[in-house]
This record gives C-alpha cells, sequence and structure tokens, in this order.
DNA sequence: TCGTTTACGATACGATCGTACTGTAAACGC
DNA sequence: GCGTTTACAGTACGATCGTATCGTAAACGA
C-alpha cells in the first residue's frame, strides 16, 4: 500500500530517531545503519527519504530547533502578563530535558565545520534573544537594558539547565536561582 | 634514536591534534587515521601511543578542562581584590575562544552516552561553579546567595562566549553585559 | 655485548560507513 | 486496464573505520 504515506511525516520520524540516538548512544552513533534499525525501518529506506545524510542532520537540527521554540510558546497563555510570560519561557528553558539539550549541544559543536548549522543555530539563538528582550522590555520598561538582561537570563536559565540534566543540581533549586534574577530586575533598576 | 622521547609530551601532542581537528572539521572528523595526519605521524605511532580510541578522547577531555582551569587560575594575580578577580575569571570565560568552547560542547554532548565524560564534564563545572561562589562570598559577603549567583555569573559569561563565537556580539558589548550583572551584585543587596 | 625495550612505519583485516543500484508490489492518473 | 509513480527491502561497492600484527632500528640494562 505505498503512495499513502505522508512523505514530511516520515522523514519527521526518521530524523527523531536520529535525534534519539544521539542522545543515548553519542553523536557518534548517528550513522544511517543505525538510524534505520532505531526507526525500525530498512536502510534503504532512510536513503529513499534522505538521499544524503546531511540532509538528516538538517532536518533533524531544524525540529530540535522548532521543538525547543514551540516549547517557549507553549509555556505562554494568552493573557499573560509579560513578567509572568517573561518566567515562564525561562522555566521553559530549565525543563527543555536532557533530549533537546544534549542534541543542541552537539549541532552547536558542529557549527564550525558546518555553515548550514551555523546559520541555523545562530538564527535561533537571535530569535530568542530577541523574544526574551521583548519580554523583559515590557516588563520592566525602557530603563533596562533588554537585550543585555535577555543574555544574561537565557545564560543563566541554559546553565541551569544543563547542570540539572548533569545532575548538578534538583529543580527545586535550579527554579529558585532563576527567581533570584527575575526578583532582582523586579526590585527596580537603580538608573 | 627511540626511547629519547618525553611520553606524555608526545600522547599530548597527539591529543592536540584531535582537539584541533574537532574544532576544524567537526566532531565527527576526530578519527585514528585524520589525527594521525593532523599530527604528521603515522598511524600505527597513534596506536603505539593510545592502544584504543577512546584514550585518546578521554586525554583530549581531560587536557581541554585543564586548560579552561589554567585559562582562570591565570587570570588572578595573587594580591587581586575579590571583586577583581572576579570579573577577571569570567572575562577569562568569555575569552576562551572558539576552540575551547566548541570542544566543549562536543564533549558534553556525549556526557549521556559516555560515563566517564560525564563525570569529567560534571566534575569540572563543580569545581568552577565552587570556586566562581567562593569568590562571590568574598567580594560581597555572606548575605548573598554564593552558589546561585555563581550559576547566574557562569551561565552568562558562558552564553556570551557563544554569542561571541558565533558572531552574535562583539567583545565589548558582551563585556558591558557581564560588568551590567557585576555591577549589580556591587550596587547592594537588598537583603 | 647481547637481549630487551621502545619508537616508529607499514600492512592487513573484518566491520561498518555512506551511497548506488537493483527488484517488487501497491496505489494512482489516464 | 495500464503505465507511471512511489514505498519499501535487499544487495553491492569502494572507502574508511578501529585495531591487530609484523618489521626495523636505535637506545637501554645486564
Amino acid at each position: 500500500m505505498p503512495k499513502r504515506v505522508d512523505h514530511d511525516a516520515r522523514r519527521e520520524e526518521i530524523a527523531r530517531a536520529a535525534l534519539r540516538l544521539c542522545v543515548r548512544e553519542g553523536p557518534e552513533a548517528v550513522t544511517v545503519g543505525r538510524v534505520a534499525v532505531e526507526a525500525s525501518i530498512s536502510k534503504g529506506l532512510v536513503q529513499h527519504y534522505f538521499p544524503a545524510k546531511e540532509e538528516l542532520l538538517r532536518l533533524a537540527a531544524t525540529m530540535r530547533r522548532h521543538d525547543i521554540e514551540s516549547a517557549f510558546a507553549a509555556a505562554v497563555r494568552p493573557g499573560d502578563p509579560p513578567r509572568t510570560a517573561l518566567r515562564q519561557v525561562l522555566l521553559a528553558l530549565v525543563d527543555l530535558g536532557a533530549e533537546q539539550i544534549l542534541t543542541g549541544h552537539a549541532f552547536l559543536a558542529s557549527t564550525a565545520a558546518n555553515p548550514q548549522l551555523h546559520r541555523l543555530y545562530r538564527e535561533g539563538l537571535s530569535a530568542a534573544t530577541a523574544a526574551v528582550a521583548r519580554l523583559v522590555a515590557e516588563s520592566y520598561g525602557p530603563a533596562v537594558a533588554a537585550e543585555a538582561e535577555a543574555r544574561i537570563l537565557l545564560g543563566a536559565a541554559g546553565a541551569l539547565a544543563d547542570a540539572l540534566m548533569l545532575g548538578e543540581t534538583d529543580r527545586d533549586t535550579a527554579v529558585a536561582t532563576l527567581d533570584l534574577q527575575l526578583n532582582r530586575l523586579a526590585a527596580d533598576p537603580a538608573s
């Protein structure tokens, strides 16, 4: 019963298998053959959907970015005041989970050797920074340096996510640390 | 003239070749054969010094950690007051350079699949956090949550280093962002 | 001085890599 | 109904992987 499948959906399934493999067995385990096994299909079928391995990686990286952006979007509810939205977005980053974090680092490690990945990662980071900066500006007014604060917040939240993943911290402590920084911004800017 | 070489130094040379390769051509390019070419020696000689590839990676990761810790140590001068030392250490992180950053991310991406790397990375992060926390405590007194502030500072500095490497920011802006956070701590703690 | 050790090159080997190329069967357009 | 298209499996192939093994030559301990 061929021709009945959703081409794009099938590609995403395969790319997700690659991402799972990257997390569970490390980036160097992501080979066409093992992706096929992980996806429970034949090696030839992987080729059918991805003529070259690089396309697989590209889709996987693109999906990972979309996953993270979706997590951010899902964290805020339409009516939320900006400070709530800001906190929810940063909490979503802290709560991303090992799979998102690890594959993110894996792709980042290849950005110097792969211009396509470089652009994808750079754009994702840029968009996230801009979005958080906008929330910062809405939350604390024009007196604060929105982009600088956004980079600090995103960096702190990312580091907390890493520490959480590595077992260096528990979630309550991570949330408390994040709130420490957020409350400081709320306390009032000196200038 | 064999037997005249410094065994450990030779191992480090080879491991450095592996690190260069990881940065320039991506983590998946780090194979025994290509490391040999990068180090301008024979493939057999790489085996002579590293019976298994995993030992090569382990030494490379260990060296990378030591490199970073050395950069931190070199950033502070014996007589520096704690606030200066703290800033210098964080600046050293911002200025690490693409090679240290990228290989760091590459190793982090493998921590879930490699318990040895996991332990190494975890210990390195733990030591860095503790050291920065100590500087924070010395700088701002016992009223501040030293470890939490250290994680925020390290996360922010690391994110700035990433942004710098990706070309998202320039160094002056990164330093200004770091100082924004440091000055806020200095301004005074509310409690 | 002679056997052991060590540095190094070279080659070989089975496995696996990414990719190319089949074959087959089912759904579609005409 | 029939040819084209598409989903899929299987196989083949040259390259390269990590590792094992051998050869050689020079310094060492005895």
